[in-house]
DNA sequence: GATTAGCACTCTCCACGCTAGAGTGCTAAC
DNA sequence: GTTAGCACTCTAGCGTGGAGAGTGCTAATC
C-alpha cells in the first residue's frame, strides 16, 4: 500500500536494511532473505525477513533487479544507510601512517603535492580519485615582481599567500628599463599586496592606472596578463588518478557501462562541475541521481574540501558505484583532505613574516 | 619448406601481402583468399591466391588465427608493409588546418601547448596520444634571479633558452639581504648563462663555491635546489590524452585485453621508457614485439621527436593495435611534431636578444 | 496477531548440441 | 603455372533445457 511510504522505519526494518546494504556492498550480488537470515543474527526466519523486505521495497528503500532475484538498495536506501545506519570505520593506524608519510615527502611543491594526493587517495580507497587544484580566486597577492629578460620581454612573477607561484613571460612593443621595472614592481607591490586575485579587476585597476599612465602600453598588457593568469582557465586544473580502478568493480565490467565513466574522467570540465560545489571539510556523499551529471546516475561521489590557512580552496573526492564502501572510504577522504589542508597551510606559512620591498 | 624463409618477395606476393594488410587494417577481420580475389583486381583466382598466402605464411609474413580462418599480418608482415608496401596518405588540407590552427591558439604557455598537442593528436588520429614534455637537461640557462620574499624565504627563478620558467621557493636558516641577493643573482647569471642544465654539477660548482663562500649555507641549499629543479623527476612529465579511444578498437573490446593497456597509460614511467629512445623527427614505428614493454606486444607505437631551435627535446606518439592505420597516422604524427617544434622554437625566440643583467 | 514452514512459481545463468558460414588444403583438370 | 571443385575444419550464433536462487502466497503454529 502506498500509505507505507514515508513512514519512519522501525528498528527491525532498519536492521534488515542495514544487513542488506552491508551485504550488497560486500558481495555485489542481490541479497536474498535467506542470506540475511543466515548471515546476520536477527533471530528471524527468512519468511519474516521476506515480508519486511517487501515492505522496504514498497517504501522505496530496496529494489529488485528482476522478479525472482534478491534485493538491492535504491539510492534512497543508500542515503538512509549513509545518514543513519552505517557504522563508520575507524582509520587503521597503518592507513593514517601511509597517508601522512606518503604525502609528507613532497612538501616542496604545490603541484607535486596535489598530484601525490590524488595518487594516495586512489591507492588507499581503490577507487578513482579526483582532486581539484587550489582555487586561486580567493588567494591574496603576496609579492609581485617584474624581471627584464630582454628589451621587449618581461617576466611577470606573482606569489600568492597560498604559496603558489605563477609566472608569465610578456612580450610587448616598446622599451622599458630595468630601473623603471623595479619602480613598477615596488608600486605594484604596495598597491596589490593583500588584495585577493578576484578583486583585481575592480576599482583598483583605475587606481593603478594613474600610477602607470607613463607606461600606458605596458600597463595594458600587464593587466591583461595578470587577469588572464588568474582566470579560471589556468586554475580549473583537475588531477585524476587510478581511473582504471573502476574496472575492478563488477558493475563496470562491461564496456558499455564503463565507457561513459572513462569519458567523464577524461573531461576536466565535467569533473570540475561535479566537485566544485562541495565545500564542507567533512566527507560529503552524492548518491546516484543526486549527482548532476547524468552519466553517473549509477555512481556515488564522496568529497571533502580542503583549505589553506582556514580558507576553503579546493575539493578532493573519489568516484565509485553507488555500491561503494561508504563506511570505509568516507573517513579516508576526510582525513586525506585534512592532511592536505595541513600541508598546504604549512607550505603557505613559509616566510610569512614581513616582506621586504627592496 | 623452410628454404622459403628470407627469400625476397616477388611482385605478386607483395601485392597480395599489401592487399591482405590493407584489408585487415580496414576490417579487423581475418582476410580470406576469396576476399582478396574479389576486392582487389589482381587478375588471379582465389585458388592461386590461396597458394601464395600459404607461402607468405610459411615465410612468416602472415598468420592464421585458427585453422580455417583467413590470414592476418604478422609483426614481420606489418614491418614489411610499413617499410615497403604502404601508400602513405597525404594530409588533407582540413587536417593541416586543424592541427595548425588548434595549436596556434595557445601559444602563450609551454605547458598548455604540450597539453593541447596531446589533445589534437588524439583527436585526429583517433588513437590514444602520448606526449613527453620537453627534456630540460640540454636546455641552457638564460636567466637566474633570486627574489627575497621574507627573511628566510627566497624565490629562485630560472629561465631557460627554451622559454621554460622554473621557480622554487627556498627556505633556509640564516639571513640574507636583498642587496646580497641581487649581487648573487648577478654572479650566478654571469657564471651560468649559456651553460646547459646537465653540466651544472661539474667543475662549475667548485668555481661558484669560491664566489659564494661567504654565504655558505645558502649556497649549499641553493645548489641542492638547482640540481633538484633540473633533475629528472620534474622533467619526465608525460601527457596522455584520449586513452579511452583504444576502446573503439575491436581487439580491445574485452576488458582483459584492455586493462593492461589502460594501466600502462596511467604509468608515466613506463610511457616515458616507451617513447624516450625515439629521436627521429620523421615518424618511427615500433610494431608489436619490437616494443620493449611486454604488455603491448600486440600494439604498435608511432613516434616522432620534436625540437626547440634545432635541439631535439621531446617525443610525441600514438598507441594503437598492430592493426593500425600506419599510412594515415604516420604523416599526422610527423606533421604535428613539426608544428610543435615550430611553435616551441618561436616561443623560445621571444626576447632572445641581449639580456641586461641589471 | 505475529511468525514461520512449505510450496508453486519465476527468472537467470550456463552448458550443450546443432547448424550455417567462411575459409582452407589438396587433387585433378585445364 | 593456374584454376575449379570438393572434403574438411573451425567458429559464431541460436535454441533448448535443467539447475539454482529467490520470491510471494497460504496455511499452520506460537
Amino acid at each position: 500500500m502506498a500509505s507505507k511510504k514515508n513512514q519512519p522505519l522501525d528498528e527491525r526494518k532498519k536492521k534488515i536494511l542495514k544487513a542488506v546494504t552491508d551485504d550488497y556492498i560486500l558481495s555485489a550480488e542481490p541479497v536474498g532473505s535467506r542470506t540475511v537470515a543466515k548471515r546476520y543474527q536477527l533471530g528471524l526466519s527468512s519468511a519474516t525477513i521476506r515480508n519486511e523486505m517487501a515492505d522496504l521495497e514498497e517504501s522505496g528503500y530496496l529494489e529488485q533487479p528482476h522478479a525472482s532475484a534478491g534485493r538491492v538498495p535504491s539510492d534512497l536506501g543508500y542515503r538512509y544507510y549513509v545518514d543513519a545506519l552505517m557504522s563508520v570505520q575507524q582509520l587503521s593506524g597503518g592507513e593514517v601512517d601511509l597517508i601522512y608519510s606518503q604525502m609528507d615527502h613532497h612538501q616542496q611543491e604545490l603541484e607535486m603535492l596535489i598530484h601525490k594526493t590524488a595518487k594516495i587517495l586512489g591507492q588507499i580507497t581503490k577507487y578513482p580519485s579526483i582532486v581539484l587544484a587550489p582555487q586561486m580566486q580567493t588567494a591574496l597577492f603576496r609579492h609581485i615582481q617584474l624581471v627584464r629578460l630582454a628589451p621587449k620581454t618581461i617576466l611577470l612573477l606573482i606569489v600568492t599567500d597560498t604559496g603558489y607561484v605563477e609566472n608569465k613571460i610578456i612580450d610587448f612593443e616598446g622599451e622599458i628599463s630595468s630601473e623603471e621595472l623595479d619602480h613598477l614592481s615596488v608600486v605594484l607591490n604596495k598597491k596589490l599586496r593583500g588584495i585577493s586575485l578576484k578583486d583585481l579587476n575592480t576599482v583598483l585597476l583605475n587606481d593603478l592606472h594613474s600610477e602607470m599612465i607613463l607606461h600606458d602600453h605596458f600597463y595594458n598588457e600587464a593587466i591583461k596578463v595578470l587577469i588572464k593568469a588568474m582566470s579560471k582557465k589556468s586554475n580549473e586544473r583537475v588531477f585524476v588518478d587510478g581511473a582504471t580502478k573502476i574496472l575492478e568493480q563488477p558493475e563496470f565490467s562491461e564496456i558499455q557501462k564503463f565507457k561513459p565513466l572513462m569519458n567523464l574522467l577524461e573531461e576536466e570540465e565535467r569533473l570540475y562541475k561535479l566537485l566544485a560545489d562541495n565545500s564542507k571539510s567533512s566527507a560529503q556523499v552524492k548518491i546516484g541521481h543526486e549527482n548532476s551529471d547524468e552519466e553517473i546516475h549509477d555512481c556515488s561521489v564522496i568529497t571533502s574540501s580542503y583549505e589553506i590557512a582556514g580558507r576553503t580552496v579546493g575539493v578532493i573526492g573519489v568516484l565509485g558505484p553507488t555500491r561503494m564502501e561508504y563506511a570505509r572510504v568516507m573517513p579516508i577522504v576526510e582525513y586525506t583532505a585534512a592532511v592536505l589542508s595541513e600541508l598546504l597551510t604549512q607550505l603557505s606559512r613559509r616566510g610569512h613574516g614581513r616582506i621586504d620591498s627592496g
